[in-house]
DNA sequence: GACTAGAAGCTTTTT
DNA sequence: GCTTCTAGTC
């Protein structure tokens, strides 16, 4: 083995067989671990075919993928190395057979989901307004989380009626269309590797290792699925994470997994990974303090080789448009220091405070992107079009169907739906197989049951494409037989957009088709085309980031590092969340949270605070966080407020005024705009202050399509917002809101000016 | 079927 | 405040 290693380091890579707990601190290494110990388990003659790896994200398993590759070369790829949810979905494809489904099987996202969910209530006779969906939709997740299925739900002590019964009937519905969503994909696996003796069995006796990684997120239907594939008492189970991490207890993780492996397995070995190679003494010293605080943990004690560093700055701003203005004078100033814009990275708490960051980003001519909101599978143009797959690869998928039965419009209303709805209920048969039928079903006008003719005609069209084996070439004569690019509305530019989209659909599949193997047939490559669709996000598509500021949500930092790092919003109420203040658990999770973010910095690391910030329209004072308060003094700079306030003091603002009309944030880096872009047809960015002729002075908040044809929401000082076709609207620009090159253009997808 | 008004929500979201 | 989604109207 070329690869250094230290001691512990060693020592969980040479550890032979029986379960292993490595304890990583933020920082210690632990993917080189993970791989390393792989490869070494190969060289002693393991069989990478009877290895399994399980990650969290797309991005962390092929990061391994990538690794292992150097490492092993070829056999690198008979390793089974995916996500849960992956490798979970691989195992129904082979079996779920045996529960009653079929290999087809769709898998719902959130929306779906949401959709089915409804219309169980509605079936029950419940009044959404009472039932609250949300609420219902939290509990069926959360016992799935739990590995619960309706009948374990209901003999819960203190499970309520009314989800239990809604449950019950929102899995029938989504068997009924031979569907699983995401919670199902773990559950489901486990129920047929308990239920199917031989099917356990034969994954027993294949795999020799099996390896998880961030083990501290994983919930307990996880933790019943690795305790059905690695059994005994002795198994060859090595599990690597670290408890300070944990930060997705909301969505179902357990700590006590990792905090009870040495009870669950007594025999464990323990390694702790406890050299930083990341961050300065002064960045972990800061951290570790904050995380010291907790009393669920482990404790481990993090040291590092690396130089002292530079202290914490810790910046307070008037408030939250000062705070994001202090932000990018930081950003500037760093930048003429030689630094790279693709060094810096904007952690906030919750996406809301992204957007005062965007405004002072695009004020400042500072390309950014954001790395999260919505995803390219999310968008209505690719659901559409996946849409249409899924009904194509499993016709029993009502949800899907409902969806594309009007899209593009084809004259068949909620009217008609909801009879076919009720015809294939009685039938017992999906809506699709009804349609399949002939004549049509009964107490449908002859206008529409034309409709309805025609669009099952086409469905049958697009079957018979199905006849080749590429996905792209699919997904083109969709295009085509519906006129679907054609017939998109909306506004210009909204269109493009979703053109481009479209094309990058289109892209995808053809990557796909050429990445797929021969000699296989049209419906498995279909199958494995919408799985993909269905459990790959963004992120994991986004190439390294070009030399831009990045700007995410604590939570989707988890993994990352950068050289600098800036936290916003340091104040009780914020971070640590207000929902979270009278719960002592809720709140240590916070404070790991907090941990994660300050440990992503390699060599400084900025906290701000407002000292006031408007949120869901009123300013309150914002008292710093606790997690500021816990930072021991000698590792802090402070910064005291900017000499200039920002925005107008409280008490001088009328409740109306919008922008406050001596706002200096309007005096800052402006530029007019030069008359060629308005005659090239150049947009008004958001930001872009005007003058309109009988409403005054505005700022433009959102702009859709190009110039005279552009239409524009303006924020008006004295009558609020309005929306005006620029052609009309006599427009008057005050001062450009940007000046610099457009940091929306180049990808849709990630394109801030809409994308939230 | 398109447009508008009203209501609800508003933490994080690996899959 | 602002956004998003749904229900109701023309």
């Amino acid at each position: 083995m070329v690869v250094e290693l230290n001691e512990q380091q060693r020592e969980a890579v040479m550890h032979g067989n029986g379960p292993l707990l490595v304890l990583a601190g933020a920082g210690s290494g632990k993917t080189r671990v993970i791989t390393t110990r792989i490869a070494a388990l190969v060289a002693d003659g393991t069989s990478p075919r009877d290895v399994l790896a399980l990650t969290f994200t797309n991005k962390a398993a092929a990061e391994m993928r990538h690794r292992l590759g150097t490492m092993l070369g070829g056999r690198a790829g008979e390793l089974w190395m995916s996500t849960f949810h992956s490798a979970a979905a691989q195992i129904l494809r082979r079996h779920i057979h045996r529960l009653g489904y079929t290999s087809s099987f769709s898998i719902f996202d959130e929306q779906d989901c949401a959709k089915l969910l409804r219309q169980c209530l509605a079936e029950e006779g419940i009044d959404e307004r009472a039932g609250t969906p949300a609420a219902i939709a939290w509990a069926i997740d959360r016992a799935k989380n739990e590995g619960l299925d309706p009948e374990a739900l209901a003999r819960r002590p203190f499970s309520r009626d009314v989800e239990v019964r809604v449950y019950r009937r929102y899995q029938r519905l989504l068997k009924r269309q031979n569907a699983v969503d995401f919670g199902d994909l773990i559950m489901l696996a486990a129920r047929v590797l308990r239920e199917e003796s031989q099917v356990l069995a034969g994954y027993r006796a294949r795999l020799r290792h099996v390896l998880v990684d961030e083990y501290q997120d994983t919930n307990r239907a996880q933790y019943l699925l690795l305790r059905l594939l690695a059994d005994g008492e002795r198994p060859n189970l090595c599990v690597v994470g670290d408890d300070d991490q944990s930060i997705y207890g909301w969505r179902g993780a357990e700590i006590r997994n990792i905090l009870d492996f040495e009870r669950d397995f007594p025999d464990a070995k323990v390694v702790r990974l406890e050299q930083n190679y990341r961050s300065t003494k002064t960045i972990l010293a800061a951290a570790g303090a904050v995380v010291a605080n907790n009393s669920d943990r482990k404790g481990k004690t993090l040291w590092t080789a690396n130089p002292q560093g530079a202290p914490v700055t810790v910046a307070v701003a008037e408030d939250d448009l000062a705070e994001a203005r202090l932000v990018m004078a930081e950003v500037r100033r760093l930048v003429g220091a030689g630094r790279r814009l693709h060094d810096i990275v904007i952690f906030y708490r919750t996406n809301a405070q992204s957007r005062a960051v965007e405004e002072a980003a695009m004020r400042a001519a500072m390309p950014y992107t954001i790395v999260g909101g919505i995803r390219f599978y999310e968008r209505k143009e690719i659901k559409d079009l996946l849409a249409y797959l899924r009904v194509l690869a499993n016709p029993a998928d009502d949800v899907s169907l409902a969806r594309i039965i009007n899209t593009p419009a084809r004259g068949i209303g909620d009217q008609t739906v909801s009879a076919l709805r009720l015809a294939a209920r009685e039938a017992d048969c999906s809506i699709t197989e009804l349609l399949r039928r002939t004549p049509p079903p009964p107490g449908l006008a002859a206008t529409s049951a034309a409709r309805v003719r025609a669009f099952a005609d086409l469905l049958d069209a697009l079957r018979t494409t199905l006849d080749g084996t590429s996905v792209a070439i699919v997904v083109e004569r969709l295009l085509e037989m519906t006129a679907y690019r054609e017939r998109l509305d909306g506004a210009e530019g909204e269109r493009t957009s979703r053109i481009e989209n479209i094309d990058e659909l289109l892209a995808v599949a053809r990557d796909f088709d050429e990445r797929s193997p021969l000699g296989e047939t049209a419906r498995t490559r279909l199958e494995r085309f919408l799985e993909e669709a269905a459990l790959v996000s963004d992120w994991d598509r986004t190439a390294e980031a070009r030399d831009r500021l990045t700007l995410m949500t604590l939570h989707t930092s988890k993994g990352l590092e950068f050289p600098i790092v800036f936290i916003l919003g340091m104040e009780e109420g914020i971070f640590p969340h207000q929902r979270v203040l009278g719960d002592a658990q809720a709140l240590e999770e916070e404070r790991r949270v907090c941990y994660v973010g300050m440990t992503r910095a390699r060599a400084e690391l900025y906290l701000f605070r407002a000292e006031r910030r408007l949120r869901f329209g009123t300013i309150s004072e914002r008292p710093p966080s606790r997690f500021l308060e816990e930072i021991p003094e000698q590792y802090v700079k402070p910064v005291s407020t900017p000499a200039k306030p920002f925005r107008r003091p409280l008490e001088r603002r009328a409740p109306s005024d919008p922008i406050g009309s001596s706002d200096p944030v309007m005096d800052y880096s402006y530029r007019q705009e030069s008359p060629e872009s308005f005659a090239e047809g150049g947009s008004l960015l958001p930001g872009t202050k005007v003058r309109h002729p009988t409403f005054g002075v505005g700022i433009v908040r959102r702009s859709e399509g190009r110039g005279e044809q552009e239409k524009l929401m303006v924020q008006f000082v004295r009558v609020g917002m309005k929306k005006l076709i620029r052609r009309f609207a006599n427009l008057e620009i005050v001062s450009d809101g940007f000046d610099g090159g457009n940091p929306a253009s180049g990808h849709g997808r990630a394109a801030p000016f809409y994308s939230r």
